[in-house]
DNA sequence: GATTACCTTGAACAAACGTTCAATCTAAGG
DNA sequence: CCTTAGATTGAACGTTTGTTCAAGGTAATC
């Protein structure tokens, strides 16, 4: 039995602008809600009203709540990773970065699209979330790991008395660290000059992690 | 118009050997289910069939699933407060305590009572959702701050040029990295000795943040 | 042993959930 | 122009949700 004719794929047609505009009224509603009450916690309904879209739209443009969320989860990555990825190009070009040049050059540019937009405060406290939970690691792995795996190089290379898995070890303890401070700090400083005191803070952050890395690894830890 | 007789408070009664089992697995299960799948990924009956206990038991003990939510959160938190203390001030009675033995004597007791019984990891996760979600912190307030207020306090005289937000920043590091560390080793780690891996990571995230406590806090980063 | 207060049990309820679907509208391709 | 694939809309569906409740069981207290 062979098949006479090859099946030619359909090619998808482009969004209209109109369309375009509802999906990123969807996607912006999603990344809010979802950031404001997690997976479970946020209702396609809500969404829609967020939307200001009936809740097939939704559907229709989500592909359901939850391929709707690793969506959202990955709508941003792809520019957040871009950032990051020039960031270190720029900084590894100079020839002799320092420690703190390759960990600023991973955990600034979110800071700075935070800064830039509250869409991208919402996004941050999304990754916050999906971060904490098992369910996600996919989702996590498949839009960040290609670019941790290069400033896990780079450190590496800054660092070659230490193991891989030293490396690793506080490379999660900083981006847990990062996104601790993306997240509460909202919470935390109420008062004072936001914009200058975030900046500040975001130098100590980073001097905190470059510390913790550089601290030699020996076998014993003994007390005073 | 006054009160002629002050109404006699009502004495509650003990809860008899039966009931005080019951109400244990209640809290069991719950910890495990809302470990496992958050407080709005959970639900009351799948917690009830983890107890083995019809659904009207969960709600007579738990008081409605939020109340059970705040309790089982609260549950073991007297017991790891405790042992945070004593470990605090055993190691200030020693009179020059370094940095690593007060950072060890909050962090450690965690790591000793997860190594002890998988309750316990249950309720270190449930910890660390507690901690992302904004919905909590009163919860973590009431549960933690007291203690919590101790150790910055212990902190902060070791290190007496740092502001108190320097050192809040740190403490809230050292936290997230430690949560970091209780939640993904078994995801990251399903390799080599556990145990033994386990005490040499706690190690390593314990210099990790003192290194990072006692780095300079300069005004101004300089790149390299 | 009677009384009483609490515990246990599971059926029942209203509300809210994600999803489906048929109808209608929009606009690009021929 | 006509055709057609996709976008839009909101009502409807079947589940599952947290909670309630009345009945029956258990064990302290007098």
């Amino acid at each position: 039995m062979t098949i006479s004719q090859p099946v030619e794929a359909k090619r998808k047609r482009a969004l209209s602008a109109r369309a375009q505009a509802t999906r990123q009224r969807v996607f912006d509603a999603a990344e809010k809600v979802f950031a404001e009450r997690g997976f479970d916690g946020a209702t396609i309904r809500e969404i829609a009203t967020e939307a200001g879209e009936p809740v097939g739209t939704i559907h229709h443009h989500g592909g359901g709540k939850e391929l709707l969320f690793q969506r959202t989860v990955a709508r941003r990555a792809e520019t957040l990773s871009a950032k990051r990825l020039e960031a270190l190009e720029q900084v590894l070009s100079t020839g002799a970065p320092s420690l703190e040049d390759v960990l600023g050059a991973f955990i600034r540019p979110f800071f700075e699209l935070s800064a830039e937009s509250p869409r991208w405060r919402d996004y941050a406290r999304l990754v916050a979330y999906v971060s904490v939970d098992a369910r996600w690691v996919d989702v996590v792995k498949e839009c960040f790991d290609t670019v941790v795996e290069l400033f896990i190089s780079a450190i590496s290379d800054l660092l070659p008395e230490r193991s891989r898995q030293q490396i690793v070890e506080g490379f999660v303890y900083s981006v847990s660290a990062m996104l601790a401070l993306l997240t509460s700090q909202e919470r935390i400083m109420s008062l004072s000059v936001k914009r200058q005191v975030e900046r500040t803070q975001v130098d100590h952050l980073i001097r905190f992690c470059a510390a913790g890395f550089r601290v030699e690894g020996s076998t014993e830890l003994q007390s005073a």
